[in-house]
DNA sequence: AATACGGGGCG
DNA sequence: CGCCCAGTATT
C-alpha cells in the first residue's frame, strides 16, 4: 500500500509497534495463536504478574492441553493445578467455559467477540485479547497498563476506577486502535506500559514517545493515573480446628459467596473479635463438633498477619487430638488421611500451617 | 456505583 | 506499609 500522501496513519500506534519489535520478552502464549493457549494465558495473567503466573501456565497447558482435556476433569484437580494463584473463581470459572465450549462448540473455541465475551469469565478485555491474538479482529485490550499509557500520554486525570473513567478509556484505546495489525498493536501497547512506561519511576529519557507525552511536559508522570480510591481493609478472626484421629483430619470444601470458595480448609469457626481458646471451647459451634468427645489440645499455632487485598486475616489453628471425629462432619466435611491432605486445594495460609508443622 | 475476590513483589 | 499487577462478577 503506497501512501503518496501522509493519509493519517496512527503514528502511536507505529511507534509502539516499532518499539515493540525490539523490546518484546518472549513468552511460550505469544508464540502461538490457538485461541485455547491465549485464552489460558489471559485468565492466568488477570491482575497477576508474567513472573507468578507462567509457571502456572506451563503445567496448566501441560496437563489439559485442549478445551476437551479441561472440560473432562474434575473439577478439584483444577482447583489444585491452581492453588497459590489467587482469584479462584478464575479457575472455576475457566473450567466452567470449557464444559460450555465443549459442549455448545463441539469443542472449537468460538470465533466471533460476542460469543467469547459472553463465556464465563471472560470480560471485555479477555475477549479483545483473544479476539486479537488469535483470530485478528479489531477489538483494543485495555488493561492496567493501557490505562497508565494513555493516561500519562494525553494526561488524563479522569479516575480509571469507575465507569465513567473506563468508557473514556475504551474509547481512546480503540481509536487508536491500528485495526488491520490488532493483535500486534495490542501486545506493543500492553508490552510498553509492562517494560517502559512502568508505575514507578519510568526512566522517560529513553521513552520513544517522550515528545508526545502531556504527563511529561507536565511534569505530571508519577500523579497518574488517578484512582477514585480503595476500599477499606477489613479485620476477619479465623479460628481452625485441626482435629486428629488415627493418621486421618478432618477437611471442609469451603462453599458460599465468600473468600477461597470450593477449596478446602479445616473446620474454621470465625468470630468478630480474637478470642483465647476457653472462650472459643464454649462456643455453640465448637460444642457442636467436639461435645461429644474426648479430646487433648496439641498445639496453638498463631499465625503472621494473613494480608488480602480488602482483608487481613488473623487466623489461629488448633491442632486438638480427638477420641472420635464429629458426627455428623459439618456439611461439605469429609476425613482424609493425613498423607492425602496435599492432594487438596487450600489457601496459602492454610499451606503455610501446614508447611510450619512439618 | 461500589464492593468482593488472592497472592506476590517492590520501593 | 501501600500500591500495582494482561480483570470479572456480584450487589
Amino acid at each position: 500500500m503506497e501512501e503518496g500522501k501522509q493519509s493519517l496513519p496512527n503514528e502511536i500506534s507505529a511507534v509502539l509497534i516499532r518499539w515493540y519489535e525490539t523490546h518484546r520478552r518472549e513468552l511460550p502464549w505469544r508464540e502461538t495463536t490457538d485461541p485455547y493457549r491465549i485464552w489460558i494465558s489471559e485468565i492466568i495473567l488477570q491482575q497477576t504478574r508474567v513472573a507468578q503466573g507462567l509457571e502456572y501456565y506451563l503445567r496448566f497447558v501441560e496437563r489439559f492441553p485442549d478445551v476437551r482435556s479441561l472440560a473432562g476433569a474434575h473439577e478439584d484437580e483444577v482447583m489444585k493445578l491452581w492453588q497459590g494463584l489467587g482469584y479462584y473463581s478464575r479457575a472455576r470459572n475457566l473450567h466452567a467455559a470449557a464444559r460450555e465450549v465443549s459442549g455448545k462448540y463441539a469443542g472449537l473455541f468460538p470465533a466471533d467477540y460476542a460469543s467469547v465475551r459472553a463465556l464465563k469469565g471472560i470480560g471485555d478485555y479477555t475477549a479483545a485479547a483473544i479476539c486479537s491474538f488469535a483470530f485478528g479482529l479489531p477489538h483494543a485490550t485495555v488493561d492496567g497498563n493501557v490505562y497508565r499509557v494513555l493516561a500519562r500520554l494525553y494526561g488524563l486525570e479522569t479516575p480509571i476506577d469507575t465507569p465513567a473513567g473506563k468508557r473514556e478509556f475504551a474509547v481512546l484505546a480503540g481509536s487508536l486502535l491500528d485495526p488491520a495489525r490488532a493483535g500486534l498493536h495490542n501486545q506493543a501497547m500492553m508490552e510498553f506500559g509492562a517494560l517502559q512506561c512502568v508505575p514507578r519511576s519510568p526512566d522517560c529519557t529513553v521513552c520513544p514517545l517522550a515528545g508526545r507525552c502531556a504527563a511529561l511536559r507536565q511534569g505530571r508522570v508519577d500523579e497518574l493515573p488517578v484512582k477514585a480510591g480503595r476500599t477499606e481493609v477489613k479485620p476477619r478472626y479465623f479460628n481452625y480446628l485441626h482435629l486428629r484421629n488415627g493418621g486421618r483430619t478432618v477437611l471442609v470444601k469451603r462453599t458460599g459467596s465468600d473468600i477461597w470458595r470450593n477449596l478446602y480448609e479445616f473446620p474454621l469457626l470465625e468470630t468478630g473479635t480474637p478470642v483465647a481458646f476457653d472462650v472459643l471451647r464454649d462456643d455453640p459451634r465448637f460444642r457442636a463438633l467436639l461435645g461429644g468427645t474426648e479430646y487433648a489440645v496439641l498445639h496453638r499455632v498463631a499465625m503472621p498477619k494473613h494480608q488480602l487485598s480488602h482483608r487481613t486475616i488473623h487466623a489461629c489453628f488448633y491442632e486438638i487430638e480427638v477420641e472420635a471425629f464429629p458426627h455428623p462432619l459439618p456439611p461439605d466435611g469429609c476425613v482424609v488421611a493425613d498423607g492425602e491432605v496435599s492432594d487438596y486445594a487450600v489457601s496459602r495460609l492454610t499451606e503455610l500451617y501446614l508447611q510450619r508443622r512439618g
